[in-house]
DNA sequence: TTGAAAACTGATATCGGTTTCACTCGATAG
DNA sequence: CTATCGAGTGAAACCGATATCAGTTTTCAA
């Protein structure tokens, strides 16, 4: 059924069926008729067809590398928040972890005609940066931070050296790394930047072989403890890159006669919602994943009233939460 | 820039540049021409204009109560897998558990076209029975059964059966029942109606005063345990709707001191990922969300194929995962 | 050499809406 | 009594694409 037909059943012309709709000049008249009318027939009109003549499309694509992850959840729940009161959809976009869909998503949303975008970034290439600036409608990235873009992300460098810091303060002298993947900027490399500057403040040489890569899971943190804690001498702090890893690694101390945090402290970044339940409660640091979604999306919303050619950075703080797994005594 | 203008750019006619987005006869010549002139203008063809004429949006609408939830998201990954392979994207509509969202939503979508609906419901009122039944396209219910709709669910009446009943096995005489929403068909009811079940199957009358409804979430669990065990006698197990509700259990028993297993048992429902390493290593039952995500997925598919009138109920399995919390010996 | 099929072409109608525009009508002001 | 104004109206143009169709060119087997 198309605005002609019903018009027709409803017994008014297009142009009245149009004005109901959308809230023009109509008499009471023609108001009640349409309205018996769509209630019998449940005519709605379409969203496509009206998006090629106003070319607004109240919908904002958000490409996100997984969707099952406490941390991205919570940002997309921010970014959802936000938008939806001011009544946009979302079109959310799942790479699963593939960097290319990335790019093709970035396509497939200017085909689409959203009237933005925001993209939980991952890597940044420069076919990124070349498909990025192109991109004639507002982008924001949130997570990580791009030169020359709009960005809401974490103080990552900053996080990572809170925790390492308080692990060497408490003692140990064998600090351990099991990071992320090093393409990814925020997550790879500023954390282990983070943690590597925290070394040479306290006057420690990293021990290369003290170092690992762990994916975003628990178990592979469970597999990177395995090595971890087969040289000698031992780690006596663990310093992970996310919750998820450190919560691998504890399960491998509780398996293995590690105690924590006697033997060895393990600390984590995002402070996820298990961390004061695990088998040893785990010292985190907050990052605010769902303000930086809130925050995102509000980047966007007054960039879409008035696109400025000045790009914004907004980068949030963190909170340590100190539990179980570092409990030492100094 | 807009096909004419564009066409003109590439020196050839509307036509051709259709043609040449649509793989239609074309001469190597122009096919030429256009790639270049696409490469240099950035032209991608409206998805709007497109889909009013061809009305394939290859875009299906999924409803989901919240985004940051572990199971949620588990079935939205199956969707967002097996959807994505077909070339379809997904609408995602989170309804922050408000469930009017849930019939606007599926109004929204009718207005949007998309090809077909999956809906991860939670209640099930008239409204949405005489809504659901008006829509046109094919919708799929997941995560509840409900009569005369296309539904994949899992079996909770039996998950609750099985782990209630592995706990009284063990020898649990005042066992508690800490839930979920009772408006929630399948994680409210059903997994009530399981645990009462195995109750009567062993003998065992049930004390109304041991039984409470909390909240999907870790700290409500932990609230709702309060009052469980201020009772007397104290439960010696507890069954709880959710895993997430489990951990809230299982932190209250361990700040309180009263130990898991041997003063009491706590079983979950859910085989959450963080159940393995949790203060006490939680006992729960795997339902298997992502699978179910992808069958909605494949029944939606079949359904787009061709809209049969027959509708199909496909009802998931459980697997039982014994851990410490109801480590006890007979 | 011929005839039919396949490749290719572009003008035009169409999809389902919104916006413009010229016009009617009744109320109110001067 | 008339001029003015704003609400209300529907025909027609328009948005940006695809589908149709009538026609031309190329290919290739008989």
């Amino acid at each position: 059924m198309n605005i002609s037909e019903f018009a027709k059943v409803a017994g008014v012309s297009k142009s009245a069926v149009s004005r109901y709709f959308n809230n023009g000049y109509l008499s009471e008249d023609k108001r009640r008729k349409i309205e018996q009318a769509a209630e019998k027939t449940g005519y709605v009109p379409s969203y496509n067809a009206r998006t090629v003549r106003t070319k607004v499309t109240k919908l904002v694509g958000v490409i996100l590398p997984k969707l099952s992850s406490e941390s991205i959840s919570r940002v997309t729940e921010g970014i959802s928040e936000v938008l939806g009161k001011e009544g946009f959809e979302l079109l959310l976009i799942n790479t699963a972890n593939d960097y290319n869909r990335e790019i093709s998503s970035l396509e497939l949303l200017r085909q689409k005609r959203v009237d933005g975008v925001i993209l939980l970034a991952s890597v940044f290439t420069d076919l990124h940066r070349s498909v990025l600036s192109k991109m004639r409608i507002p982008v924001v990235i949130v997570g990580q931070q791009f030169k020359g873009f709009n960005c809401v992300c974490h103080n990552d460098f900053g996080a990572a050296y809170a925790m390492t810091s308080l692990m060497l303060e408490k003692g140990a002298q064998h600090p351990a790394f099991l990071g992320a993947n090093p393409d990814d900027k925020a997550a790879g490399q500023d954390r282990r930047s983070g943690f590597e500057k925290a070394l040479s403040d306290h006057g420690i040489t990293p021990d290369k072989s003290l170092v690992e890569i762990a994916k975003f899971n628990m178990d592979s943190g469970y597999e990177k403890a395995k090595l971890l804690f087969s040289h000698n001498p031992k780690p006596d702090c663990v310093f992970c890159a996310t919750d998820n890893i450190a919560a691998g690694v504890i399960l491998y101390c509780h398996e293995n006669g590690l105690k924590i945090p006697e033997d060895v402290m393990i600390g984590g970044i995002g402070d996820s919602r298990m961390g004061k339940v695990l088998l040893t409660p785990l010292s985190s640091v907050h990052l605010h994943y769902k303000t930086a979604g809130m925050w995102g999306a509000k980047m966007l919303l007054s960039e879409l009233k008035e696109q400025g050619d000045v790009h914004r950075i907004l980068q949030l703080e963190y909170d340590i939460v100190e539990r179980e797994s570092t409990n030492r005594k100094i």
